[in-house]
DNA sequence: CCAATTTCAGAGTAACTGATATCG
DNA sequence: CCGATATCAGTTACTCTGAAATTG
């Protein structure tokens, strides 16, 4: 297979550039971009197959562990934080309540806002689930050490806020 | 606005109390993979706004822009590379086949695979695309060194190398 | 016969926009 | 009336599984 050497090859950041067009970067082809859309793709699928046994998707999980740590979060709210429509978050949120794992009462204040919170059967899930998806974190930073962890996640929460206003607008 | 304060105190939800379940981690929340995801869906938000005007979908400029650097690749080479079914990825090339972006051609040495290449117009199209883009990386890594900017993409690449394996090798 | 590729057909999920109603 | 919220309804986009045909 002549392809296998080529394609490793370009992705360490070949200098060649390559293909008439104008290269864009500096030469190394796989952009941050890039490369954050192939991690995320990797890491849902892997989020994906650990919460596979345990019938949550990626969504209900991440929305669970929001909720887990602000609890009573609008609908609008929790929307606006994973930057769905509020209409895609409601439908999270009906499959979260339908099998009893989040509860929803109107705020004391405003009958109209219906605030969010996690039942005792919610946290429970939760923290089976947080045990498989950290194994998959643990995987993801093997190698890593804790000063290249923390450098990472500072980097990703500093592009969060470059090209959005910032983390915790709401 | 008066009674703004007002209006944004129950925005804040329930004040203060840290939840009653401890939280299972070191404390520090937002974990590295929920960094990633929120950092992808902002960047895909953020090229979707600016491809929009071009009309090409996320995926469709991900595809043109495998096809620059490695010419000639087939439609399974392609989904394996972008972690998709054979199906999805062949919708994607047929949308920019359609649209006279690429041209497929047999392979000369097996009749049934059929080679992906960029036409002048996709070519063009693509370079269009990548200014729009790379302002969209330029804004989010303007506040961090070069040695920030290698250190995070290092970190990545090691990320999918750890969780996937390497690569696509094909 | 087997493995890889392509592609047609159908289904499911997830996201969106639009519209309606309620509440402050 | 206006702004924010919630939600019903319809639609679009994306991805998958299954199956069939082709090629080496």
């Amino acid at each position: 297979m002549p392809g296998a050497d080529a394609e490793t090859a370009y992705l360490r950041g070949v200098p060649g550039s390559p293909q008439g067009s104008a290269d864009p970067s500096d030469g190394s082809y796989p952009t941050i971009l890039y490369l954050v859309g192939r991690v995320d793709r990797v890491v849902r699928r892997a989020i994906q197959d650990a919460l596979k046994a345990r019938g949550l998707s990626v969504n209900q999980y991440a929305t669970l562990s929001v909720l887990d740590h602000r609890s009573g979060l609008s609908n609008a709210q929790l929307a606006r934080r994973a930057l769905v429509s509020p209409q895609s978050m409601n439908e999270v949120l009906l499959g979260l309540e339908e099998r009893g794992l989040v509860r929803r009462r109107a705020h004391p204040d405003h009958g109209r806002i219906l605030q969010t919170q996690l039942t005792a059967k919610g946290r429970k899930v939760l923290a089976g689930c947080d045990e498989q998806v950290q194994s998959v974190e643990a995987a993801m930073v093997a190698g890593m050490s804790a000063a290249e962890q923390q450098g990472f996640r500072d980097a990703l929460l500093r592009s969060v806020r470059a090209l959005h206003g910032g983390l915790e607008a709401d």
